[in-house]
Formats: C-alpha cells, sequence, structure tokens
DNA sequence: CGCATGTGGATTTTT
DNA sequence: TCCACATGCG
C-alpha cells in the first residue's frame, strides 16, 4: 500500500493532523483546506500504519453525499476493501440505524428487528389518528408538530402542563406507544433510541472519526458520547466558520465543547488551496473565528460588482456572460449563481429555458414529494405490513388516488378487514400471497390495475404512470442486487427508500452532466465553482432580517458563499427589485470588501428592457395597484437611483403620510411623521417609501 | 355562521 | 409589522 506515497504528498499541518495520537482531536479545517483528502488519509494510515481493521472505526457524517464521497475516494484508493467492512461508515442516522438493527438488543425497548423508518408526514398522521380515535382535545393541530416536538423535550412529570390546556402531553406518550406498537421510528426516533440502548451496551470502537463536526446537534452529541468507549479515540474535523444551521439544531461551540469533554487536542489547517487572494482576502472579512486562513495561489482577480435594474434583466445579463465565458472555454458546470432564498431560482429558470442554457436547479425532490408515488409507497407499506392500518387508510381514502371513499368508513373496512367492501384492499391483502412470482414490473402494474387508479382522464396522468414505472423499475433492480426473495426485497426497499430518498424526480445532480448551478447558499455549502455569481447581495436580502435572526450567522453563510469560487467571483445588487424584503441598494457587506479588491461595474445607464417594463405595468395595473407606475416615472428609476448617504432621508408610508428618517440599522428605521410622530418600524416588514 | 380575540411566523434544510 | 389561521362566544 502507497500510504507512504499519500503521505507525503500532505502538506505539514495536513500530515500533523493524519499523524496526530491523541486520544482525542479536534482539526479546525479552513474552507478548502484539503479537509476530506485529510479525512482518508487518516483512514488508510490508521488501517495500513496502526493495523486498525475499517469494521474497528465509526466514521461519520451529516449527508449521504458525504459520506458516499469518503467511501467511494476509499474503495478507489484501496482496492482491498470490501462494502461490508464500511458498514461503521456513514451519516449518523444510517450508522445509528444499523447498529439497531444488527448490533443492539432492541427488543428491550419493545421493538422488532424489522421496524420500518417514517417520514415526518407519516407519524404526523399517525398523531392525527390517535387524537381522532381516542378523541382528544388537542388545540392549535396546524402546529401539532412543532407542539409535539416541544412536548417531547419535558421530561418530568409535574412539569407537563399543557400551555393551553388540552392533552398535548398524553398525546406525546399515546404516539411513542402507538410508533412501538407498529414497530416504526421516525428519524429522531433512530438516534434517540440508539443512544438508549448504547448506555447499556457498549460497542467501542477504536476510533470514531467525523467529518463536517460543526453541524452536530446535542442528540449527535450525544450519540459521539455514547459511542465512545474508554479506549476509544476521536478525530474530528470542523469549521467553526461555517456553521450555517444553527437554527436547527446545531450548537454553536461544538469544537469548544468537544475540546473541554475530551481534553482534546487542538490543529487546524490553514491553507486554502482553492481559490484566488482577491477572494480569499474578502472572504477574511467575513471570518469571525480568528483563525488563519492562508492562501496557495498567486492569481490576482479582481472581485466584480454589479448592479442591475432588476432579476429579469439580472438574467439577461446572465444569459450573454454564461455564454461568453462558456465561448472562452469553461464548462458549464464550473459556473454557478447563487442567492438567498430559494424564490430568486424562477426568473434564472425562465431565462435560461428561453435562452438554452443548460442549468440544473438544486432542490433535493424524492418520492414524497411526488403525491402517486407517495401513494403508491404507503400501498406497499401495507402489503408487505397488512398491521400498518395508517398506510391502508391512507390508501383508500385519498383524495387524488385510489377509491377515494371517505376517511370514517376507510377506517371502519381497514379495522374489520372487510375486503369485500373495497376492491383495492383485497388485492392489498392478496398481494403477499400472489408477489412471490414476479420478475418484471408491468406485472405488478397490471396486477393493481393501476390505470384504475390513477385515472387515464387525469391531467397528471402521464407524469403519474411515468413516475410509477420508474419508481417500479427501481423496485425490481433492487430486489434483483440483493439476490433475495421479492417480499423481503420489497421490505428492505421501503424501509430505506424512507431514509436516503430515490431520486426519481431529479436527473442525478451529480458534477458529470454540464450545466450551469443554480442553488441558495445554504446549499453551495461543500461545493467549488471556477466562477460563482452571487446575486441579490441586497439591502434586506443579505443579510436577510427577521427579528431574532442572528447576524452572525448570515455573515457566516455569506463567507461560505464566497469561499466556493476558485477564480472569478461577483456580486450583484438590484436596484429595483422585485422581491418584497429586498431594498434597493447594495448590502452593507459589499462596503466590508476592501475597494481596493473590488471593480466596481456600476451601471449607470442600466439598459432597461422595456418589453419587460410593459409587462410589468401592465400587470400592476391589473392588479390595480395602488402604486401606479407610469411608464415615464419607471423608465427614469435606474437613473434617479443615487445612494445619498449623507442626506437626510424621507420616507412616506401608506397610513402615517411622509416623515424623514431618524435612526436607521439594518434592523430597524425609525421615523419622525409629520402627523403622527416618532414610529419605529422593523424594516423587513415596513412598507416604507424612500423619496 | 359572523365576529372578536389569541397566537406565532416570516428565511435557510438533512436524515 | 402584518398576516393567516385557530379558537370561542353569541
Amino acid at each position: 500500500m502507497n500510504y507512504e506515497k499519500e503521505l507525503k504528498r500532505l502538506n505539514e499541518y495536513q500530515r500533523e493532523a493524519v499523524l496526530d495520537e491523541s486520544d482525542a482531536c479536534v482539526v479546525n479545517a479552513n474552507v478548502g483546506s484539503g479537509k476530506t483528502t485529510v479525512l482518508i488519509s487518516k483512514i488508510v494510515y490508521l488501517h495500513y500504519a496502526k493495523d486498525i481493521s475499517y469494521k474497528d472505526m465509526i466514521v461519520l457524517t451529516f449527508t449521504n453525499k458525504a459520506a458516499n464521497e469518503i467511501k467511494e475516494r476509499l474503495m478507489a484508493s484501496d482496492e482491498s476493501i470490501k462494502a461490508e467492512e464500511l458498514e461503521g461508515f456513514g451519516t449518523f442516522h444510517s450508522v445509528a440505524l444499523h447498529l439497531l438493527k444488527e448490533v443492539l438488543p432492541i427488543e428491550k425497548i419493545r421493538y422488532e428487528k424489522d421496524f420500518l423508518v417514517i417520514e415526518p408526514d407519516e407519524e404526523l398522521d399517525i398523531a392525527l389518528q390517535i387524537i381522532q380515535e381516542e378523541k382528544l382535545k388537542i388545540k392549535y393541530k396546524n402546529r401539532l408538530k412543532k407542539r409535539l416536538e416541544q412536548a417531547m423535550i419535558i421530561e418530568k412529570e409535574e412539569e407537563k402542563i399543557s400551555t393551553y390546556d388540552d392533552d398535548i402531553f398524553k398525546l406525546a406518550e399515546l404516539l411513542k406507544e402507538e410508533k412501538i406498537k407498529q414497530n416504526k421510528m421516525s428519524f429522531s426516533d433512530i438516534l434517540q433510541n440508539a443512544n438508549l440502548l448504547l448506555g447499556e451496551h457498549k460497542i467501542e470502537p477504536k476510533w470514531i472519526i467525523i467529518d463536517e463536526v460543526q453541524d452536530s446537534d446535542k442528540i449527535q452529541l450525544d450519540f459521539i458520547d455514547k459511542l465512545k468507549g474508554e479506549n476509544t479515540k476521536l478525530f474530528a474535523v470542523g469549521d467553526p466558520n461555517q456553521v450555517i444551521y444553527s437554527w436547527r439544531g446545531s450548537s454553536l461551540n461544538v469544537v469548544y465543547t468537544l475540546k473541554h469533554k475530551y481534553n482534546a487536542k487542538e490543529l487546524s489547517l490553514p491553507i486554502n488551496y482553492r481559490s484566488s487572494n482577491a477572494i480569499l482576502e474578502a472572504a477574511r472579512c467575513f471570518q469571525q473565528n480568528g483563525s488563519l486562513l492562508m492562501g496557495a495561489r498567486e492569481t490576482e482577480n479582481k472581485i466584480i460588482v454589479k448592479n442591475h435594474y432588476n432579476p429579469f434583466n439580472e438574467a439577461c445579463y446572465l444569459v450573454d456572460k454564461i455564454k461568453e465565458i462558456h465561448k472562452s472555454g469553461v464548462p458549464y458546470k464550473e459556473i454557478a449563481i447563487f442567492y438567498r432564498l430559494q424564490d430568486q431560482s424562477q426568473v434564472f429558470e425562465d431565462v435560461f429555458l428561453k435562452n438554452d442554457i443548460p442549468f440544473e436547479v438544486s432542490m433535493k425532490k424524492t418520492i414524497s414529494h411526488s403525491p402517486v408515488l407517495n401513494w403508491m409507497i404507503k400501498l406497499f407499506r401495507f402489503c408487505v405490513n397488512p398491521n400498518d392500518f395508517s398506510s391502508a387508510i391512507y390508501v383508500l381514502s385519498n383524495k387524488e388516488y385510489g377509491e377515494k371513499i371517505t376517511e370514517k368508513t376507510a377506517r371502519k373496512i381497514v379495522k374489520e378487514q372487510n375486503i369485500i367492501k373495497s376492491e383495492l384492499l383485497e388485492k392489498m391483502h392478496e398481494f403477499l400471497n400472489k408477489c412471490s412470482e414476479i420478475k418484471i414490473a408491468e406485472e405488478i402494474y397490471n396486477y393493481f390495475e393501476f390505470d384504475k387508479y390513477i385515472k387515464p382522464t387525469s391531467a397528471t396522468y402521464i407524469d403519474d404512470k411515468e413516475a410509477i414505472d420508474a419508481l417500479l423499475d427501481i423496485i425490481i433492480e433492487y430486489v434483483k442486487e440483493k439476490q433475495m426473495p421479492f417480499l423481503d426485497g420489497l421490505r428492505e426497499f421501503i424501509n430505506s427508500s424512507a431514509l436516503y430518498g430515490v431520486n426519481i424526480l431529479k436527473k442525478d445532480i451529480s458534477s458529470d452532466i454540464d450545466s450551469v448551478k443554480l442553488m441558495t447558499l445554504h446549499a453551495s455549502k461543500g461545493l467549488e465553482f471556477s466562477y460563482v455569481f452571487i446575486t441579490g447581495v441586497n439591502y434586506g436580502l443579505i443579510p436577510l432580517h427577521t427579528r431574532d435572526m442572528e447576524e452572525e450567522e448570515e455573515q457566516r453563510l455569506f463567507f461560505v458563499g464566497i469561499t466556493r469560487a476558485k477564480d472569478y467571483l461577483e456580486l450583484s445588487y438590484y436596484t429595483n427589485p422585485d422581491y418584497q424584503k429586498a431594498a434597493p441598494g447594495e448590502s452593507r457587506y459589499i462596503h466590508m470588501i476592501p475597494e481596493k479588491l473590488i471593480q466596481n461595474d456600476k451601471v449607470k445607464n442600466n439598459n432597461v428592457n422595456l418589453q419587460e417594463l410593459k409587462k410589468q405595468i401592465q400587470e400592476a395595473k391589473a392588479k390595480g395597484n395602488k402604486e401606479e407606475i407610469s411608464a415615464n416615472e419607471a423608465v427614469e428609476l435606474p437613473v434617479v437611483e443615487e445612494i445619498n448617504e449623507a442626506s437626510i432621508k424621507q420616507v412616506s408610508h401608506k397610513k402615517y403620510g411622509t416623515g424623514k428618517v431618524l435612526k436607521e440599522d439594518d434592523m430597524m428605521i425609525e421615523v419622525e411623521f409629520e402627523k403622527y410622530g416618532v414610529k419605529e418600524f422593523i424594516k423587513a416588514f415596513s412598507e416604507l417609501e424612500f423619496l
């Protein structure tokens, strides 16, 4: 094995991390510093130099993508690895799932080995059914999910008093019982139950290696802690500058916590191999963590700052720009466009489609996003598990597909197993006996006579049929690959599809496809591109303001976006944004970048697209919009746009009339109105018009 | 059913 | 801030 050769290729910091032997070690890995390379080298080094079997290592990541990348790169570097040796390699959830299925004494918590994993929606369905059956009094059912989550956290009996005087705690308990009865676990149950059992039943691997630790939440940290034995060594890699998911529970000081809890040694990987100097220098302006960020590349390319009249104009500009870049020999896949909000992609999609620019939008669409497939999966769920009443009721009483009977009758016939009343229920019951000989997808389709239940007359019929065919093919292939009897294969497929999501609706977003990538700043984490356009760097949009937002996180998000760029970075803002949240003018973040790094391509006479303007005006009129824009005013707007920071801003409010701005920051604005006195507004919500 | 009052969400997303 | 939605009373 040539791991020694690999080691020589690393820089001194990387090598130190790989060779480190402390009981616990946290590596502060900067953006683009070869974090994955270090992880893989570490694993290979431990295996070959320290003679540690892959089976004695647990390697944890947060996404399947990251897990697959590690596994693939490992298998590529060492052909002797067998897939089953890497069972401890994967996401937190998949490793916990594996432990529950194969190692831990799951019967102690009254589950059976063949339990199913359910998605949040299904858990909610079960909860709603319990409410109905037990006639519970639950208020605010529209917020049920959140309320249940909160109820679960409270453990002390005496504190279990509902704020709304209803049965929420009783429901939480019944739900827990019902899930055990139906042998189902939600995503969070997987980790929680694993934690519960690991307290008694020790695994004690020799090494625990964690990627992107900064994203861990409390349960995940607990999982690490429970997994770790006396002699287990810990190696964690992460970057405190890339914490952009604290809103979904990752604690901010994970690195600090680990350091103190396990007395961990702290190392760092300071050298960035990805970006050009100007990009790195700009990125440093948004770095909060004081760690060193060193560049390794000589190229000096300025950062472009541009303004556009509105998103539509920008999309048109980008079409030309992308074509120009592509002509110069850059493949489309090296170009990416980032934005803050999902909605912002629409304009780009429309304009690119019209102008033949190949593109992909990064949005996860899996089975649960397709109503038919969702329905069909529930159908199979009941087929393989006849106790799964909730799925059967869903299948029979769905409003789009199936027999469309009322929920009440559906519940009745399912409970009574009254197959005479429902042909579809009979088919599902009989499927167990008839499916053993199934070899091709068509047999399943014909057995159920799906045409009957998805209706050839409906508008979505063609898409639905295609989706069903695709899923059936995938199932058949899956079963063939596993070399299992059809029923076992189907059961396992349904079990895993919930956790891994099968990409049926979306073409592979693999970087092989040569297309421009459109995504939110959040989705860009972990990727890199030669050309990066960050759009809508507007006042009010980046940073996006809400009441309890942590400003710092928005800065880190912008940092992540900037550091995706290898060679070319263009920031743009709108002078007349269509989005409600955005105010005209550039974000404060643009001023945080030193001017010497910036090439300001401010367009004075914006070539306003007249046709688009006309359309907008017509739309505005059609809506009976209060702010009637006359064609003249609108055309003048981009020229009028001149931000005069020094002068006192005059504003008008639809209720309070005109007034002058007293105080203004990113969040709040204070205005003294002529007739109403001083009022304070949260900027993102105030409909103030700047005069 | 109509109306007054109460409540919290607004944005990002993985398993 | 402003909106949607749920609740509860008459």
